[in-house]
DNA sequence: TTACTTATTGGACAAATGTCCTTTCTGACC
DNA sequence: GGTCAGAAAGGACATTTGTCCAATAAGTAA
């Protein structure tokens, strides 16, 4: 987390020191919920191995990935954190994860009058926009093969390490649909041999 | 404009005084484009009258809208705003708009050393965000109907003032299912005599 | 290895959504 | 009123995606 934040070059040591002070480290163990839906947000993570998801239920209570958190990234139930209002997501280890937690409590008071704090989470809150951006484009008017596609290229990772359930709810088709796709696609172009 | 920023309670009355100064008045004709595709967008708008939206095309170069925005509320090409690169968004005015133009450079002398303005500008990316959280839960997993619904009770305005073309890509359908929902809506809640 | 659980694939059919057009409706203008 | 242009609705058929299961494949513990 030290390095995560200091590469940013926003903050002074004594800031990143202050940072490293008010964070606890965890291990949340595989298929753990972190932070329940309608739990308001109290505190901020950042992985520093292993993976994380956010789901929801719609309105035919199935469960949908909102999305996936990797290693050195902040992760949190961000629209709670931020209205500090019930949270429509669920916070879940998908692997056995090594986070660092910062209470919020803790963040308000880097926040309250260092101009790099609010700097960094200004960033961080474009940050997310951007992600959501690209994601409602491709959501919006692409065919649920083209958004595969989209995720193999942009994410490659994510085949690797994410069961093909949650992926498929992501990508907001069916697992059945999903499978179907990737059959598509191994006819289309076979791997080398 | 001094109103909806005096109202958020952020900032001294110099500030206010400040980005006055900054802004100047247009009109945007309807169906002007304010800001194309591939521009890096170099302003902010704030919409005094009228009513705007953003779109852009997909892999099917079809038109799709991605957001509109209303009276007394600041608008842009948000992503490219941030990254200052190239906007995938044409940013155009539905009605003849009104507006009031702040130029980047004098909103980054404004940012520059009031924790004020950074927190403005926090706040704004949150509330960006937490619109397009809400828009990708709708878009995930529900069917075309339910977001239909969900827009009637959630923007009730959209229906009066905007082009069903326009709603039909902002829900993520065709205009010929479009009406189909509208039609079979129609039937089960026949508008009181 | 065996047994058991979980992840992934796939068949058959149903429902949702798209495509291509034509028709109807509405408002602006003469 | 009559004409025209743009907006909205809708018919017929095609494609995409979902539902309900059953069949394999892969992974884990005994």
């Amino acid at each position: 987390m030290y390095q995560t934040l200091k590469a940013l070059d926003f903050f002074t040591e004594a800031e990143l020191q202050e940072a490293m002070e008010a964070a606890t480290f965890h291990i949340i163990p595989k298929g753990q919920i972190h932070i329940n839906q309608g739990d308001v947000c109290k505190d901020v993570l950042f992985i520093k191995k292993g993976l994380m998801r956010s789901f929801y239920y719609n309105s035919e209570s199935e469960e949908v990935t909102y999305c996936f958190s990797f290693e050195n990234a902040f992760f949190t139930a961000y629209s709670s954190w931020i209205q500090q209002k019930p949270s429509p997501e669920n916070i879940q280890a998908i692997t056995d994860t090594e986070v660092y937690i910062i209470k919020r409590h803790d963040v308000l008071r880097l926040q309250e009058n260092s101009i790099n704090w609010q700097k960094f989470f200004r960033t961080q809150a474009e940050g997310a926009y951007i992600s959501l951006e690209n994601r409602i484009m491709i959501l919006q008017r692409e065919s649920a093969e083209k958004r595969y596609e989209d995720l193999l290229e942009r994410h490659p990772e994510y085949l690797q390490q994410i069961p093909l359930n949650y992926l498929a709810s992501y990508l907001g088709i069916t697992q059945r649909h999903l499978s179907r796709i990737r059959q598509n696609l191994a006819n289309l172009k076979p791997t080398v041999i």
